[in-house]
DNA sequence: CTGTTTAGGCTTTTT
DNA sequence: GCCTAAACAG
């Protein structure tokens, strides 16, 4: 096909005219010089960079000038379907994907320039901990109180700011148990290039150095990229800032899509800043502001954009719609984190049931990790059928990064933190004081890595014996691996390590549901790894894809932060955990003060903002916290709620709303807090007349909804050790069982 | 070196 | 309440 036939085939797909409002359009059309698009929530930023890209191809660019970076791998994989299908197809090539694929593409291309190989490893967080906490065991820093976390989260400032040791200045001295924090960077950098490899902070920061040292490398993409798009800018830290204004330098042809209300990554090093930055920084650019919103209906846009006037610090901007009022937001009072799972079952029973609500368009959006649980137990009960998003990720289990431990192990010897991970993985009799040795050997012989170093104290006779005969049989296992034929596929190669590492017999001989699990888990890795050619291809897909794609867009209510829901939009969101020190978070509080409040109101607002037409607002007077009782107060964000558009449901048990009562927040505080200790009393009688109506005995056959018939072995107040006959023996709740 | 017990921390949010 | 890391016993 003629490059001229082939834009005429995108101009036939595209109607931009028709499809986009006046705004949207000029976004759309301008794409010479620098843009910055404030787009609100639901005002289609998603579509204005979609047209806009399509709109660039055909003007006859080709798609390797274009950049287009996003955050996340969703959001990247969304923007390239939509595009493909606006131009026929006719967009591969661009380059599309996450800020950190993008620059993990380019660091590979020119590795030597910043010191690593071609084949570097990028290291999950919980890998740099690791070589971090060695680091600080190493120079004897009380460990207890100065824990790899934090100097990781020192570390990553100074990362996301694009600085690397020598450039953090001299006056940002930071201590760290005695230590400069700036050295144990340096130490931590010079190990990290030892190992040949890299962590998340170090893709972006060693793309900017490599810009801003290497003038022609800059100069070749500068003129490469005749385009560039960046999604979700407010999310953008200083070094990826620095990074695109590098790279816009040369065609001035930037567009940014943002929203500061938006901006809930502040913790991560995101500025908004860069947000007022960009018509400083790009002289002549342009901005057009979308605020006619498409997704919600007025009363929830009213109640959205009402909360985050609250905040100071914003440019400022007014959402419209055309759509009706709607229904009022629910403001729903309950006693505890129970009540709140079970009104929130009961409603989405109710939407499904009697209005034909379909489940997919329903989510439940929290504020933090741990309060899925309570909504998890009573979805089971209901038989409603959910998914957690985002939960433990796949990559992250145990017996996955077991697999692809030897994988990298294979992939490079020098992987020490593989090689500790797998050695003992199944058992083979090597310790702790064996690794030891290995690490020992390894320095004072001109850095070895810890495999060639096991390898030389095999030959020197060091090792010998029973450990010997062990650390033997793992090398010539691995040397066996690196020898198998080159035409063998990536699943028959894991297949065979699994089957000759005894890594499955291991999980086998446990002979237990969990070890089921993990096997099913494995089973499920092997079909991913089917669509890559190569280790080293899956190697760089696991370390920047954090989950499988489970293409289940089956009938099932989403469960997850309100973080992972931004992008998203559902009919009916339910917003539970509004009280204080969960939303806002206490941490927020306590560590940013009124900052932190403020990104917690842009939680809030882009909670309420997922949904088009309902939204459930639930707040408990008690809410179970490591499992004990605590009362709360509501969050200030409820009071924040304009009355006309919100409707108020107290359940019985729940707090008076605050605008009620004339009491201060203190004494409510306090009040609450002495009638907690009386009314702990009355739960307990709750839960016995529950217990007289289906009284457990040890011995009783039960049956359960998820793991099926078994026999109560033990019982604790409500809470019963049950063999399964399948499931093996669990500890259960006893409301979630009945009686046989 | 392995397996069991115990103490302590943990719950923000993610590439 | 759950998980992990350290401590201890075998």
């Amino acid at each position: 096909m003629h490059e001229k036939e082939m834009f005429q085939n995108i101009h036939e797909d595209i109607d931009f005219k028709s499809s986009l409002n006046p705004e949207q359009l000029s976004a759309v059309e301008n794409i010479e010089g620098p843009l910055l698009v404030l787009a609100g929530a639901g005002t289609g930023k998603t579509k204005v960079l979609t047209s806009r890209i399509a709109n660039i191809l055909l003007k006859g660019t080709f798609p390797s000038q274009i950049l287009a970076v996003t955050f996340t791998n969703k959001a990247a994989r969304e923007m390239a379907d939509r595009v493909a299908k606006a131009t026929g197809g006719r967009s591969d090539g661009i380059w599309l994907g996450t800020f950190h694929s993008i620059a993990s593409r380019i660091l590979r291309s020119h590795a030597p320039a910043v010191g690593l190989k071609t084949n570097f490893i990028i290291i999950d967080t919980s890998d740099q901990l690791r070589l971090l906490k060695q680091i600080i065991v190493e120079m004897n820093i009380d460990e207890k109180k100065w824990n790899a976390k934090k100097l990781a989260a020192i570390i990553g400032k100074w990362k996301d700011k694009g600085l690397m040791p020598d450039k953090v200045g001299s006056s940002e001295y930071c201590d760290f148990g005695g230590h400069s924090a700036i050295e144990l960077y340096r130490i931590y950098q010079a190990r990290l290039i030892a190992l040949n490899a890299v962590d998340f902070g170090d893709l972006l920061l060693y793309n900017l150095i490599l810009l801003q040292n290497n003038d022609d490398i800059l100069k070749n993409y500068q003129r490469r990229f005749k385009y560039i798009l960046v999604d979700e800018y407010q999310d953008t830290n200083l070094c990826q800032y620095l990074w695109l204004r590098l790279l816009a330098q040369g065609n001035q042809n930037i567009c940014c899509v943002g929203d500061d209300d938006q901006s809930i990554y502040g913790w991560r090093g995101a500025e908004v800043g860069n947000i007022l930055r960009f018509e400083r920084d790009f002289k002549g650019a342009s901005v057009v502001r979308l605020e006619r919103n498409y997704r919600s209906t007025s009363h929830i846009l009213t109640a959205a954009s009402e909360l985050i006037s609250n905040n100071k610090d914003r440019l400022g901007k007014t959402l419209w719609t055309k759509d009706n009022e709607g229904d009022p937001l629910k403001l729903i009072a309950v006693w505890d984190d129970r009540e709140e799972a079970r009104f929130v079952a009961d409603e989405i029973e109710s939407l499904q049931q009697t209005k034909g609500h379909s489940l997919s368009q329903m989510a439940v959006l929290v504020r933090a990790g741990f309060q899925t649980r309570s909504f998890e137990e009573r979805f089971i009960a209901h038989s409603i059928p959910y998914k957690v998003v985002g939960g433990l990720r796949f990559y992250e289990r145990a017996e996955i990064k077991d697999i692809i431990a030897y994988l990298r192990l294979m992939n490079q010897s020098s992987d020490d933190l593989a090689f500790e991970r797998i050695i003992n993985v199944p058992k083979r009799g090597i310790g702790d004081s064996t690794l030891k040795s290995f690490r020992d050997f390894g320095r004072s012989n001109g850095n070895l890595s810890m495999l060639d170093s096991a390898r030389a104290m095999l030959q020197d006779g060091i090792l010998k014996g029973k450990i010997g005969n062990s650390v033997e049989n793992f090398i010539s296992l691995i040397d066996k691996w690196r020898n198998l034929p080159e035409e063998m596929t990536v699943v028959e190669f894991v297949e065979t390590v699994l089957k000759e590492s005894a890594y499955i017999e291991m999980l086998k001989a446990e002979d237990s549901m969990e070890a089921e699990g993990r096997i099913e888990n494995i089973k499920e890795l092997l079909r991913a790894l089917e669509e890559f050619e190569t280790i080293e291809n899956f190697l760089e897909h696991v370390s920047l894809v954090s989950d499988i794609d489970m293409l289940n867009q089956d009938n099932m209510v989403g469960i997850m932060t309100m973080h992972a829901a931004k992008g998203l939009e559902f009919e009916t969101v339910f917003l539970p955990g509004w009280e204080e020190g969960l939303f806002p978070s206490q941490r927020s509080v306590d560590e940013s003060g009124t900052k932190g409040v403020e990104e917690e109101r842009r939680l809030a607002y882009v909670g309420i903002t997922r949904a088009k037409k309902r939204a459930y607002i639930l707040y408990a007077a008690n809410r179970r916290v490591y499992n004990q009782f605590q009362s709360s107060i509501p969050s200030r964000f409820i009071e924040e709620l304009p009355e006309g558009s919100i409707e108020k449901i107290n359940m019985g048990n729940g707090l008076s709303f605050r605008k009620e009562s004339s009491e201060s927040y203190d004494s409510i505080k306090q009040r609450y807090k002495s009638e907690d200790s009386a009314k702990q009393s009355s739960i307990p009688s709750m839960n016995t007349t529950k217990k007289t109506n289906g009284n457990f005995t040890v011995g009783q056959r039960v049956f359960h909804v998820k793991f099926g018939y078994g026999k109560v072995t033990n019982l604790s107040g409500n809470q019963l050790d049950v063999h399964f006959d399948k499931a093996g023996t669990k500890k259960v709740i006893e409301t979630y069982v009945e009686a046989v």
